[in-house]
DNA sequence: ACTAAATTTGAAAACGTTTTCAAGAGCTAA
DNA sequence: TTAGCTCTTGAAAACGTTTTCAAATTTAGT
């Protein structure tokens, strides 16, 4: 493939003036400039970005790291991130976690051995000391869906523990007093908030809190469906269901409409996140609006904001409010 | 960030050495290797990955070109990969076209210039002149669901005709003869089969084929929302429903369902890709696996064993066949 | 026409690696 | 002991760019 050198000879200049005709960095007369055009357009030369990025120090990517590649919820992070970045005329690096430390772990060194000049994070696994330790390197660093103490700068992240308060509140509204909250068995941070939206609205009404209405699983469909057999064999008389996310929502309608209950008819459901999932759903899913998408796009303008000048940061809250989209899974009790 | 030479003098060896303790390339011996290796540790030394593929020339990656970052399909085709490519140590770039010929064109010039070992391409944009361009040089270039004549052996695809004519014929032998289509207004390839499947199954019944009974719009939910409204105004006494994915089925459904029709006892509907979704409806949809998960990660491990050693490639076929998956959604006229 | 300033240019250094080459050190076998 | 190996090592070139610097050329001002 053909180098800058090349160019440089077929245009009868030197390298350096093919340099300034392809980043504009200085003039050059007509003449040459069309020369060396030409002798691009005849060579089909592409620069080498890696010699460019050693040289320059900057790579112009952007790394993500996603727990999963496919999933709705993070297919929304990956798009919001990939249109801002794109429109900037940088690029995406998309790494997966798997929501596993070791694998989160080589995925950011991945991106680290890569240079990208700014990284957005979304991981359960891995440490708050080790994240804090990634902070304190120079390249720009942001987190999706979680927050550090200290560094709600470098956060952006929902209000999580307000949804879920939302949504148990919701159903409370609704005349309900028996709800069931299936949850995930993994991750660290915004479980916990759920589950204290979830308790802080029982208490708000007074309704005294049973752990056996709690089921924790894999937070996918699957997960879903064996949460609600299990809270069903429990026969505590649920009468609303608050899960985790939309999928495991899914999963436990799927149970239920599977066993003859119907929903909402029989059971209110609420779920979380707002994926397409929610919308497709029959009944459709009345959930808590995740904006991930738009936090994705927000991390990623900051990201390239600090790139491009250290000055002016504008100080924004990098915390999401959630809300709630009435749909057609909940009724009064 | 600390560079090879910083890890040499702290270890009191060449660069060489701590070059050859890294790639564990050639013998070193125990001491050196110690003392390179605690010196890395200390200084937290992170291998320049552009420096060291600028010099080698292979990147350690693969790019994959998708239609898009948030959706099912597409999901499933970065999963396959991802995964491949990552037992292998090496990494994915991912670049989206959203299905435009500009936009896919800059992708694969981006993934180029970043020097990606190898391609793997879904396009839908470009024409085959231009792809066989890309065939012609020397990086590796598997497409994904579309077929180049004289090309074969790099082009991972499926028999889309079959499949269509697989769900038609379904339909029709559950007793069915007035039969819908409702297909996708982009593409050049997969739409065309399609439709040929469609009224391939048709000829066979000996039905005469309706071009009223087909309508076209953009292959998302909302396409299928409105193909559908538009075919239910022609009042064409219609039974049943081919759909080109899953999304147009999902909105056709909705479009029924919310304007009073039941499925499937007043309308049959066959969608195509069995993704997620199709587990998710109600009722479930019967629809044509699209395997694109492991004609992913073929196209990977293909990819990965021509830059291993360019003889022995085993002949396999590329081509996948669909196959019909029965769930709810069609029912005997 | 002459000087000063501004513009345009090319040579060379730098970026952080890998790899080639030759030299030095340590063996083995006679 | 010595000739011939093998193993280990470091110096230096190479990869394809950008960038700095100074030289060369053009332009402007008197």
């Amino acid at each position: 493939m053909a180098n800058i050198k090349d160019v440089a000879k077929a245009a009868n200049v030197s390298v350096s003036t093919v340099s300034r005709v392809i980043n504009d960095s200085a003039s050059v007369v007509p003449e040459k400039r069309q020369a060396v055009m030409a002798a691009m357009e005849k060579l089909n030369y592409k620069p080498n970005t890696l010699a460019r990025a050693l040289v320059s120090n900057r790579s112009d990517c952007i790394g993500l790291l996603v727990g999963e590649i496919d999933s709705p919820f993070f297919g929304q992070l990956m798009a919001g991130v990939h249109r801002v970045v794109m429109e900037a005329g940088k690029h995406v690096i998309v790494t997966a976690g798997y929501h596993q430390q070791d694998l989160e772990r080589s995925a950011i060194n991945f991106m680290q051995e890569r240079r990208c000049d700014a990284l957005i994070i979304h991981s359960k696994a891995i440490s708050d000391e080790e994240l804090i330790e990634l902070f304190r390197q120079p390249t720009p660093v942001y987190l999706i869906n979680r927050l550090i103490p200290g560094w709600e700068d470098r956060c952006v992240y929902l209000d999580n523990e307000y949804g879920a308060y939302l949504a148990t509140r919701h159903l409370i509204s609704r005349g309900h007093r028996d709800i069931a909250y299936i949850g995930t068995n993994i991750g660290i941070e915004d479980g916990e908030s759920r589950l204290a939206g979830y308790r802080k609205a029982l208490e708000e009404a007074e309704i005294v809190f049973d752990d056996r209405k709690i089921v924790k699983a894999f937070p996918d469909e699957e997960g879903g469906n064996y949460a609600m057999s299990e809270v069903m064999s429990r026969d505590l008389g649920i009468t609303a269901l608050f899960a985790y996310n939309d999928a495991m929502a899914a999963g436990a309608m799927m149970m239920l409409q599977d066993s003859g209950r119907a929903i909402p008819q029989e059971i209110s459901v609420v779920g979380f996140d707002d994926v397409i999932l929610a919308r497709i759903l029959k009944p459709h899913l009345t959930t808590i609006r995740y904006p991930v998408n738009e936090m994705g796009a927000l991390a990623a303008s900051l990201s390239l904001h600090d790139l491009d000048s250290k000055k002016d940061r504008v100080e924004q809250p990098l915390r999401f409010t959630p809300r709630l989209i009435e749909r057609q899974s909940v009724i009064d009790r």
